[in-house]
DNA sequence: GCATTGACGAAGG
DNA sequence: CCCTTCGCCAATG
């Protein structure tokens, strides 16, 4: 009856850890050799302005699943801002590579042929 | 417990 | 068109 309840917000607190699995959700989807952003991810997710936690979330993105291909969400301008954690940094510009992406001077090439909205490709 | 710092991005000057 | 400010919110000092 008269529970104290002390979490005050405990559905905040799920959909907050709803969005770190979201974010890993999305991104295992991205196709190989499209990429997306950390803004696209947040604005699918509904929290548009929090794309700073999406790239929060990749980084710990690790801890949780070390395939998760995070090589493929670079920020709006194409440019692969998180590269440095990667280990070594040279490896996130590699895999890009590696799946059919050009890579220059830590800028994705033909970025708006290969960005992937999961907006539009998940359907919204 | 407040200040600073981010794998960001939009808006304002 | 470049630079600064601000919102976002968790983690860290």
């Amino acid at each position: 009856m008269k529970k104290k309840t002390k979490d005050s917000l405990p559905v905040q607190k799920e959909l907050q850890r709803n969005f770190f699995q979201d974010v890993y959700d999305v991104t295992r989807q991205i196709p190989r050799g499209r990429v997306t952003t950390y803004g696209a991810i947040a604005a699918y997710l509904g929290t548009k302005s929090s794309a700073r936690m999406v790239g929060w979330a990749l980084n710990s993105a690790h801890l949780y699943d070390s395939s998760l291909p995070a090589q493929r969400v670079v920020n709006r301008n194409g440019q692969l801002s998180g590269k440095m954690h990667f280990n070594p940094p040279s490896k996130m510009e590699a895999l890009l590579k590696k799946e059919g992406i050009r890579v220059k001077d830590d800028t994705i090439q033909n970025f708006e042929k290969v960005f992937w909205d999961p907006a539009v490709e998940l359907g919204w």
